[in-house]
DNA sequence: ATATACACGGATCCCCTATTTCC
DNA sequence: GGAAATAGGGGATCCGTGTA
């Protein structure tokens, strides 16, 4: 039996002591297929040097005799063979340990107390790595398959009959074959509920939608005939319901939002309420829930989907948008957002209000929806470069992508996987004392005129690669011909030798360029999601080898790099600065500077020299010319401000960084303000159109004609209220929700702002309201707390004095109180 | 536990000293 | 007149959010 096949969900059950892997996916008709595989189950001993051959005899001898007992299991040690390997590039012997279950190894290799083996490693990568690893049966690609067909056969405990696909298949070989296309099935979902608290209410309606499919299920309301509403009697039949049609459309990919957090564990409680079982899974099993940082919900066949969580890892970075809320992401990537809809308890709904209720929740699942189908290629092209399956790399922070990438590729480098940190080595890496980072330069506060910008491309990727930086190839005693730099009154040695890691990071460093190109020839999605997948991974390498959980942790080799990319980017501002050029800012791996006369072309030829004197794969490159560009100073002091800065380009388009403008805990208007003020003073090149903007709204706050959704300030609670030692602002306000009984914890935006009191309050929580309070708005503290603050700096570079603007000669008394 | 360091700036905290208040 | 309370100055610290 001979079919095409594509793997899509991974899970392992054991069966006679025995682990074999249950792989859910499709068919080139796409008709769902299930292939029950196993492998060889194994871990690796390293041995000490030099060891003669009767030694390592007498030992394989021992170990072969190893029998356990644990766990009421019995196990024991079923062959082993001697390799030849590598260990953080060194050449090893080691011997290869097979036993019956993966679940075993660990307590193998507790047993394995001989003085003749140095290390033991390989028995902690997760069984379906491991599977993957072994097989190179890789996610989302397509294979010819061979197998035996089990047909309501007793083999694997009858597991192909409770099982709800086309057909169940015994692997015997299989062969990648060229990509055909895969039209995924996706259902997303979204539930409304009484509380926000899982569990505590009842859930009121669900929403579905797929493929030419759309239906709200609802026990809610029942007067109407609505389209694509459908009524239940109660919620256990609302449940009952949504079970069924799950069953029925058999979705590849069940997706939500925020779904791990909230609607998948809301069923699952709800169910349990209802004595009634969610039995979503292919065979019939229900949710489960593991509790990380945050709750991962898993549904055996079906890969459930929480699109927030790929979209923190794969987007955050690059968005516009300043929450994750999905109404602010479907706008930035749909241009379409939430139904307008002011949710209040059910009890308090009225007749008329339902109908719009129905609405609002379907249309969320129309989102998530059309979410997922944007960003289906960045996570296919993900699944594909990691090879983890898809539930999670969907999940998976940048430093499990690296992770995942080295050790599906570490074959290639006949490699034995390196452990995971201990508990104790997690926490001396968390306390270990900071490296020195990157080089700022103090700009001179000024506006000015003809500036081009140069950066270098994927700088401390380049830097890991072409000065060979990892935890392999750091020398522990200085060699004559090595990469060395000083950093932190130490110096450190690099093997000039190439390391796996600096090696698999040059790969991913070209690829990223070759698919870049062909990106820019015949732009299409697929195209762009792989070429940003590997520019995200390799961006992600230089904190991977710093991060204290990495399998390839490396302190050195983080802080050699940001060494020696620090010495790179002073060399080449000295060379700009002596080729005529005046260096104005420089942050890690850019600089700005004023052309001082030169052409364009003369630059872009300066450009090229440089490239041609740097190390390696180190490679400048034209951020752009800008017409002009402003630097302020700080608040305090007179010297220039850092991070803050705003450039035009020729085309009027500009480029502001760090300012309040950017930064969401600044309230709107003062932010407006500051942008506008911005703008006018780089296109016009003075600030005449810009005082007179300013001196505007400064009339109309004064007025109270400015709108208070304006003047809301917006901060994020990053731990629960009872931590904070400072009570700040935006502990008040949450403290005040709290009260109100409002729905409120660490990682909620809280939205207050300044309000007018009757007595002198000396601080400023002592005057914030919510938004929903009545009450006027702080004039005086709007003026010189949010307005001036934002952009006294930039009138500063026109000796403008700003306190004389906002204060007016004949409003002075309005701050006498 | 879920990549790194550098940087800004508001607001509070906290210590100190000076001034005011109270008896 | 002397002790206690209060004000306010200023550096340290907390905190959130940026840049790269």
């Amino acid at each position: 039996m001979k079919i095409k096949f594509i793997p899509v969900d991974y899970s392992s059950f054991d069966w006679q002591g025995r682990n074999y892997i249950k792989i859910i996916g499709r068919n080139d008709s796409g008709k769902r297929i299930c292939v029950i595989d196993s492998c060889p189950v194994y871990f690796w001993a390293i041995l000490k040097e030099n060891l003669s051959k009767e030694k390592i005899e007498k030992l394989l001898d021992k170990i072969n005799q190893i029998q356990l007992d644990t766990k009421g299991r019995k196990t024991k040690v079923e062959k082993t063979e001697l390799h030849d390997k590598n260990f953080l590039g060194k050449k090893v012997r080691a011997i290869k340990i097979f036993a019956t279950n993966y679940k075993d190894l660990h307590d193998i290799a507790d047993h394995l107390g001989f003085p003749e083996i140095e290390l033991r490693r390989g028995y902690d990568l997760g069984f379906i790595t491991h599977y993957i690893l072994e097989k190179k049966l890789l996610p989302l690609n397509w294979y010819e398959i061979e197998g035996e067909v089990l047909n309501n056969s007793f083999e694997f405990g009858g597991i192909d009959m409770g099982l709800d696909v086309e057909q169940c298949i015994k692997l015997k070989s299989s062969k990648k074959i060229k990509l055909e296309k895969f039209i995924p099935n996706v259902l997303a979902y979204d539930i409304e509920a009484d509380e926000l608290k899982i569990g505590e209410g009842e859930i009121l309606m669900i929403s579905l939608v797929g493929k030419n499919f759309k239906k709200v299920i609802t026990w809610k309301n029942q007067n109407k005939k609505i389209p694509n509403v459908e009524y239940v009697k109660d919620e256990a039949e609302l449940l009952e319901k949504f079970v069924e049609y799950v069953r029925k459309i058999s979705p590849d990919f069940l997706v939500g939002y925020f779904s791990d957090g909230f609607d998948l564990p809301y069923l699952r409680a709800r169910a349990e309420k209802n004595s009634m079982r969610l039995n979503l899974g292919l065979d019939e099993s229900q949710p489960k829930f593991t509790r990380g940082i945050t709750i991962t919900g898993k549904i055996n066949g079906i890969v459930h989907i929480d699109l927030l969580r790929f979209i923190q890892t794969a987007y955050s970075q690059y968005m516009q948008s300043e929450t994750l809320s999905l109404n602010e992401v479907a706008s930035e990537f749909l241009g379409d957002t939430k139904k307008e809809f002011k949710i209040k308890h059910s009890s308090q709904l009225k007749e008329k209000d339902w109908e719009k209720y129905f609405e609002y929740n379907l249309h969320d699942s129309v989102l998530t929806y059309q979410l997922f189908q944007k960003m289906w290629p960045d996570l296919l092209e993900f699944t594909k470069i990691m090879q983890e399956p898809v539930f999670d790399v969907s999940r998976n922070g940048m430093s499990k992508n690296v992770e995942s990438y080295i050790l599906h590729n570490l074959e290639r480098f006949n490699e034995i996987p390196e452990k995971r940190p201990t508990h104790d080595e997690i926490s001396k890496r968390r306390h270990r004392e900071k490296y020195e980072g990157a080089f700022v330069f103090e700009p001179i506060p000024g506006l000015y005129e003809n500036l081009a910008m140069f950066d270098f491309t994927s700088s401390y990727g380049s830097v890991i690669v072409s000065y060979n930086l990892s935890k392999s190839t750091l020398l522990t005693k200085p060699e004559k011909d090595s990469y060395s730099i000083e950093t932190g009154g130490k110096k450190l040695y690099f093997s000039k030798k190439p390391g796996f890691v600096p090696e698999m990071l040059k790969e991913i460093i070209e690829k990223r360029k070759k698919f870049k190109k062909e990106l820019k020839q015949k732009p299409d999605a697929i195209k762009r999601a792989r070429s940003n997948a590997f520019k995200l991974l390799a961006n992600a390498y230089y904190g991977y080898q710093g991060f204290f959980g990495a399998r390839y942790y490396c302190e050195e080799a983080a802080a050699a790099t940001a060494a020696f990319a620090k010495k790179s980017i002073k060399e080449v501002i000295e060379k700009i600065d002596k080729a005529g050029y005046k260096i104005v800012y420089s942050d890690t791996d850019s600089i700005a500077f004023l052309l001082n006369g030169k052409s364009k072309k003369q630059t872009l030829e300066f450009l090229k020299k440089l490239n041609s004197q740097l190390p390696g794969i180190m490679e400048l490159e034209l951020e752009g010319f800008f017409k002009r560009g402003i630097w302020v100073t700080k608040r305090t002091g007179k010297i220039g401000a850092k991070k803050k800065y705003a450039l035009i380009d020729e085309k009027g388009k500009t480029k502001i960084r760090g300012f309040e403008t950017v930064r969401r805990d600044w309230c709107n208007l003062a932010r407006q303000v500051q942008n506008k003020v911005i703008q006018q003073i780089l296109k016009e090149g003075n600030e005449k159109e810009a005082v007179k903007y300013v001196k505007e709204i400064v009339k109309k706050l004064k007025n109270r004609e400015i709108p208070k959704e304006q003047l809301i300030i917006k901060t994020q609670l990053k731990k629960p209220i009872s931590e904070y030692k400072a009570i700040s602002p935006h502990v008040i306000a949450a403290k005040k929700m709290q009260e109100k009984e409002l729905p409120i914890g660490a990682g909620n935006l809280i939205e207050y702002f300044i309000a007018e009191t009757k007595s002198k309050k000396k601080l400023v929580r002592e005057m914030v309201k919510l938004p929903t309070e009545k009450g006027e708005y702080n004039i005086k503290y709007y003026l010189e707390r949010q307005i001036l603050p934002a952009i006294e700096n930039i009138f500063q570079v026109f000796n403008i004095n700003t306190k004389e603007i906002i204060e007016g000669k004949k409003q002075m008394t309005l701050w006498e109180f």
